[in-house]
Parts: structure tokens; sequence; C-alpha cells
DNA sequence: ACAAAAAAACACCAAACGGTATCACGTCGA
DNA sequence: TCGACGTGATACCGTTTGGTGTTTTTTTGT
């Protein structure tokens, strides 16, 4: 029932990877446009793509002969749900968010 | 000034690490303890607790011969804080929460 | 004093990871 | 048409990771 976090949480696991989603948080990116980034070949950007695309964090869709690269910000959710049943040892203010975010998950 | 975050995101990343830090949260258990719930040894479970160490996600007390490993949820909080910023994709809930969690971490 | 328990430390292994260089393919513009 | 562009795919390489088995150290109970 609950979903399969482990690809979420390799994802998030590389410090590149989780600049690539901070990045496509601001902007959809092309992968020339990520890589002009960082300090490495196109085809080691690409596998972070790919591993991100695994854990369901950024989505692609073609455009002429472009590939652009979106943020799926949803793919979040249930890693912070994770994180959340630690709320109880700090405070109780986690479980509110929770909750709140749950409720508004199934209404497109 | 932002914490490193790459040691906890790192000791996320292992499925057998989030459990170990789950079971923590219910009760401090010795390695031993920890061991009998998986099918691995105990130096394979000794070296997932190292790494855990070091996202600084537990601490450990000696006790006699025994070691008593215990939950740091503390550490979680900078991760949360990173999912944090995403939250403007979804809601605005979070940053509220974010807000009352940064405000009450420096006071005792 | 000493055997046994608890934990740590070490050497070793296959597989995964993060990177490179190179090649192949579709698409656009002149 | 055809070269240049944007991208994907593949082969390869050194290091890290997650596991094993074994040995060493410390502490307890009798």
């Amino acid at each position: 029932m609950s979903a399969n976090l482990q690809p979420a949480f390799r994802a998030l696991s590389d410090p590149t990877r989780r600049d690539i989603l901070r990045m496509l948080g601001q902007r959809e990116m092309t992968i020339v446009e990520i890589s002009s980034q960082f300090s490495m070949t196109r085809a080691a950007v690409k596998k972070h793509l790919v591993i991100l695309q695994e854990g369901d964090l950024i989505a692609t869709r073609s455009q002429g002969r472009e590939r652009i690269n979106t943020l799926n910000p949803d793919a979040l959710k249930p890693v912070l749900d994770w994180l959340g049943w630690f709320d109880q040892f700090w405070d109780g203010k986690l479980d509110a968010l929770k909750a709140a975010i749950e409720s508004h998950q199934d209404s497109p």
C-alpha cells in the first residue's frame, strides 16, 4: 500500500542529484543546460537524470529535438511522510502538516 | 552555515538503516538485539550503525560490556529543512512547520 | 582465575556507483 | 541534401558499498 521509498531515497542520496532538483525547481531545463552547471560530462549528468526518473522525481517531455526535464515535487511527499514518523520525538507539528498534505493529495 | 546534509542523506539511502532508525525510535537497543531482527551478520549491522553514526542519526553509550544505541531524531531536522524548500510547489504548509521547528531549536 | 558473552576490528569479495570516452540516432536549418 | 545540433546508448574503469567469515578485546559471572 505504501509507496516504495527506496528509489526516491536513493535518488536523494547524491549531492549532484539534489542540486539538479533545486535547479529544476526554478525552471525546466535541457540536459545541456543542466550539464553546463557542473564540471562533469553530459553522460554523467544523464545517468543522474535516469536515477532521478527512477525515483519519479523528474519527468521528461520531448520538444522537437530537445528533451525538457521538469521537476515532479509530488514524489517528495512519501519521503516527507516517512520523516514524519519521527515527528513524535521533537514535536507534534509535522503531523498536522502531513495530514494536510495527504488530504489534498487525492483530489486532482 | 547550513549543515552538511550528505552524511544524513547517505545514511537514509539504505532500507536496512531506515528500519534500524524506526526500531531505535521505539526503544534503545544493543547491536545483538538489532541484528536479531535482520537476516544478516552482526558485522554487517555494525557497518550500518557506523554510517548512521556518521550521519549523527544515532548515538551510543557504554553500559558495562554493552553498547546501547539510541536514536538522535534531531539530526533529521536538516533533512526536513532541505525538503521544505520544495514546499512552494505543492502548498505552503511545510513552511510554517519549518519555522516552528527552527524557532524552538535553539532553546533547550 | 578463567570461560563465556558482547562488541569491535580486520581481511576479503561481488556488485553497484560515479565518472569518462566514444558511438549512434533523430531533427533542424541552410 | 546534408552538416550541425541535441540527445541517448554503450563499453570501460577505479572506488565505494553491503555483505561474509574470522580474530581480538573487554567485561562479566562463577
